[in-house]
RNA sequence: CGGGAUGUGGCUCAGCUUGGUAGAGCGCAGCGUUCGGGACGCUGAGGCCGCCGGUUCAAAUCCGGCCAUCCCGACCA
């Protein structure tokens, strides 16, 4: 492609409503433009980079023996009413009205729609299967955020299986972990798979591939010694109580005027954070749920909410406790409590003697102990892992925290939406039987975004050879005939084996020079001075920066042999 | 939705405190000189100062409302 016949509008500055890297930098090199808070266009040159990573995810979901359809972006709401997501997706929704006054939304994603086709399938025999498209999705983000990293519309692969049994399942869920980790890795991007939390999509088994980056929004916590990794939502670690082993004591109401924090709290009674017990009031839906975690730690809300079976929960707002008078905000604890589930942290089973509020103003237990106090109705792990913890798999290695872009994740349904659509087959035995599900996402648009935060420099982008929009960023900086005849030469010899981007504007060479670096294609053919004096041409390796003189006879040896290493 | 900030040619911004002629750099067009890391000179085009209303002889500037955008939190591919 000729510069001059294609449309690559470069910015020297960094556009204003950017704050990330690969946000600045996509538009800054003219392959993103907003049209709305979290609404894009892709310019011509980053439509080629989203058509790279689709032609990979499309390669590999094709390998792994998954069926390309195309569904609706636009959804009838009759769908989302049967699995009961038309009100569990809230806000979070793009829905319409048409002119007959009918209910539609823009497909957030696809989970309804192809348990409606897969209803088709109707014997054993056909299973397993799997299908996936590459297609926009719609979310009404809450906020929209870093360019297409969070956008509310995007370019998602999103692929769901069907299966007659539990081992089908186990099968395919691991053929795609190994298609997405094989996508990253042809992407030219570091990765890590963690354990992740199922939101509002479900499932019991899920996970997820981070891409690494400082700007990522997730944190991955992991074990350097034995490879345990999670993301920080579900992640759990080896740590110890102190107050083990005590002589339980009897419980003793105490006077604590005022003391309503934690740190107040244990200085007053001069005892250590972790032996102030905090009780945290949540609600979900209609009920009241009391959550008891060690006054060190801090408590998960995500781990809450699946350790009571629930999708979200929230925490107690002013106008909760108003209306709760017998709640005392500061002085909460769980002896007398009523009308509240009481959820307990596991690592309160092994402290004894510890302190809780006493539900009056003023006034904490202490020397509390657990069974004869109180009983918790549920007991879980209800806090976050914390960076230098041990890990949970292995016990003596120590917990790291890294940041990482959620560019995949892939989930095992079972009969979730099955069992709500109604979505059934006949089995051997002639017996009607759910079909078990499971569902696999990539971000595509976001792919891109994750590949520019992971490579870059003060320059600009740094493109993986397999996503990069051209191969070669050819650039002719003499003026005479006798240059721009061989520039043309050589531009028409590589178009053999390459993608090559010629840089053919009557510019002068700075201007060049910063917009192939700031384009970031991998290597960089100049014709100038050289060419005239010797025959020669340069070869420079934007990521290295490195440069090389080559005479233009051999340059086709040259770049094979580039290829080759 | 809560908290913070911003809106002025295509882009990045100044001007607003103290009301009175709308500015700079970059980009764009023309001419000339340059030509290996965003060159220079001259000339020129381009702006309902986010929108609506108010105050005033007079509003980019003061006041009110609305809208849009960005950042921090809940959401997630």
């Amino acid at each position: 492609m000729r510069y001059s016949k294609t449309f690559i509008p470069t910015l020297r500055d960094d556009p204003a409503d950017a704050e990330i890297t690969s946000h600045k930098l996509m538009v800054r090199a003219g392959l993103l433009r907003k049209a709305a808070s979290g609404v894009y266009t892709w310019m011509p040159i980053g439509l080629r980079v989203l058509r790279k990573v689709e032609n990979i995810v499309r390669e590999e979901m094709d390998n792994a023996g998954c069926l390309e359809l195309l569904m609706p972006a636009l959804q009838p709401a009759e769908l989302w009413k049967q699995s009961d997501r038309w009100f569990a997706y809230g806000e979070e929704m793009m829905r319409l009205v048409d002119r007959h006054q009918r209910e539609f939304c823009l497909g957030p994603t696809h989970e309804e729609l192809i348990t409606s086709i897969a209803k088709e399938i109707h014997s054993y025999k056909d299973l397993p299967k799997c299908f996936y498209q590459i297609q926009a999705k719609y979310r009404d983000e809450i906020r929209p955020r870093f360019g297409v990293m969070r956008s509310r519309e995007f370019i998602m692969k999103d692929a769901y299986s069907f299966h007659a049994t539990q081992e089908s399942l186990d099968e395919t869920y691991q053929l795609m972990q190994k298609a997405y980790a094989r996508i990253v890795e042809r992407c030219g991007l570091s990765y890590r798979v963690v354990k992740a939390a199922g939101g509002l999509i479900g499932g019991a088994v899920s996970e997820e591939f981070m891409v690494l980056a400082d700007a990522g929004e997730d944190v991955v916590v992991h074990c350097e010694n034995c490879g345990y990794a999670a993301n920080l939502e579900t992640a759990s670690s080896k740590w110890h109580a102190s107050g083990e082993n005590e002589a339980r004591e009897a419980r003793k109401k105490v006077h604590t005027p005022n003391k309503s924090s934690i740190n107040d709290l244990a200085q007053f009674l001069d005892i250590p954070k972790t032996s102030v017990v905090k009780t945290l009031i949540y609600k979900t839906g209609d009920s009241t749920v009391a959550a008891l975690v060690p006054g060190s730690k801090e408590i998960n809300p995500h781990k809450l909410a699946s350790a009571l079976g629930v999708g979200e929960v929230s925490l107690f707002s002013k106008e909760d406790f108003e209306k709760r008078p017998d709640i005392i905000q500061g002085f909460v604890g769980p002896i007398g409590l009523m009308n509240a589930k009481i959820v307990a942290d596991n690592s309160l089973r092994s402290l004894s003697n510890f302190v809780v509020g006493a539900n009056e103003v003023d006034h904490h237990f202490v020397n509390v102990n657990t069974e004869s106090d109180f009983s918790a109705d549920v007991w879980a792990d209800l806090v976050f892992a914390e960076e230098g913890e041990a890990c949970i798999d292995c016990d003596h290695g120590q917990l790291e925290g890294v940041r990482g872009i959620e560019v995949g994740h892939i989930f095992q349904l079972g009969t979730k939406y099955s069992s709500k659509m109604d979505a059934k087959y006949v089995d051997d035995a002639g017996r009607e039987q759910l079909f078990i599900m499971g569902c696999y996402g990539i971000g595509v648009s976001r792919m891109v975004a994750a590949a520019i935060e992971q490579r870059n420099d003060e320059r600009g982008i740094i493109w993986p050879k397999a996503i990069a929009p051209f191969d070669i960023h050819l650039m002719n900086l003499t003026k005479d005939e006798a240059g721009l005849k061989a520039a043309d030469e050589i531009y028409n010899q590589l178009l053999d084996k390459n993608e090559v981007l010629y840089d053919d504007r009557l510019l002068s060479p700075g201007i060049k020079f910063t917009d192939a670096d700031l384009l970031g294609l991998p290597v960089q053919i100049i014709v100038g001075k050289k060419f005239a004096e010797k025959k020669m041409v340069e070869i420079k390796i934007r990521e290295t920066q490195k440069r090389y003189d080559v005479e233009v006879d051999k340059l086709s040896d040259w770049l094979t042999a580039l290829d080759e290493n």
